[in-house]
DNA sequence: TAGATTGTTAATCGATTAACAATC
DNA sequence: TAGATTGTTAATCGATTAACAATC
């Protein structure tokens, strides 16, 4: 896990989850050891690119073997965070805001939700995953006393860059934006934009085209 | 909207969609020229690379002048066939899809919804936007009678690979998953894999590396 | 030991940025 | 016309792929 003198760029790091994944199935089939050849066949790519991105963050190989499926599995989430068992809260609980909420997956992958905040009164006292959804008044309370790392936001886009301002400053850690804006925040917090129109349109574009 | 000799790359391709964007943003505040100088100190990119991106497509601005908002706008919109009015359906009405089949950002960009599918019992038949939830039984004459262009599906990644091969061959143009698994479909469709864990994940990344 | 496969350096390819002549 | 800004070519930068010595 040592090494990374250098930054990693981020191509490298958006393909990181994917290989935690493809890892994760091979853990499921028992399959202990595997080759950069061999999980390059599996996912599309060439086994070059796989090595290379693997030894931006260390030698996690063993050479004539391959890798350790589940030792590598281990290194990429310690890589990811995975292990930190980050917490996150929604602010938001409209469909999207809800559907996040109920999905399962980011528990499966370590995220712990704790906290879901609205300023619609009819959602407020809303049971949750074993909590009530609160009131945003609320919100600076809470920061304190429970320090959640990651900001979920599934607002309209008009409040988002209000709201975005007020958990950098309440000590968010990362915001994870779904709102139709590109948030860019300065300082300390580190943000993703989730564009799923953007995404929408890139299909279109590809079938217009054909 | 002529030239394209050849291949666009996906990088500039996936750029598309957030031009548009912030020339819609521009149209709204009633701006009705703009240089390429003014538009990447809004979008935070460099001048050369949106000059470079549009010339792929076409010639659209004018020496001295700039690029006319509203024209560029519709290009980019027909670029991404917006104007194709492409219609949707639905595979999954659990938390995700519904959240999906209730956000109307999407009928905004031109894409309807037009039908919604799943195999729960306590599902189908209850109302969407106008129609009703069908059974996947009912998928094959649906598709034959309305043609929809596009299948998102929102069904748990084990069920995933059969539901896109039917749809496949039904006629459906293009794939949106959300289901974790990457779909990599042979011949006329196109997929694009949208996988919320993997963002949510590069977020994590970047909060831990701190 | 021989075979396999890594880690890493070097070569290639593609994408971004800079520069500037063309032109509105 | 003079100034502004494009379209486009050339230069740079970064990312991917190939090659191979190191080594398990």
């Amino acid at each position: 896990m040592e090494k990374q003198e250098r930054k990693v760029s981020m191509a490298v790091v958006k393909r990181l989850p994917r290989y935690y994944r493809y890892l994760s199935d091979l853990l499921k089939n028992d399959i202990t050891r595997i080759s950069s050849k061999t999980l390059s066949q599996r996912m599309g790519v060439t086994a070059s690119q796989i090595r290379q991105d693997l030894n931006c963050f260390g030698g996690f190989g063993q050479q004539g073997y391959g890798y350790n499926v589940a030792s590598l599995y281990k290194e990429i989430g310690n890589i990811l965070g995975v292990d930190k068992a980050y917490t996150t809260i929604i602010i938001g609980a409209g469909n999207l805001g809800m559907a996040l909420a109920k999905h399962n997956n980011f528990e499966k992958r370590g995220f712990r939700l704790i906290g879901m905040f609205d300023v619609k009164q009819e959602l407020i006292g809303q049971k949750m995953r074993g909590f009530e959804i609160k009131h945003m008044d609320e919100l600076p309370a809470f920061m304190k006393k429970y320090r959640p790392h990651i900001g979920i936001l599934a607002v309209p886009k008009e409040g988002v860059t209000v709201v975005a301002q007020k958990l950098v400053e309440l000590g968010i850690k990362g915001l994870w934006n779904f709102s139709y804006v590109d948030l860019r925040m300065i300082g300390e917090v580190e943000v993703e934009n989730v564009h799923l129109s953007d995404s929408l349109m890139t299909l279109s574009y590809k079938i217009n085209q054909k």
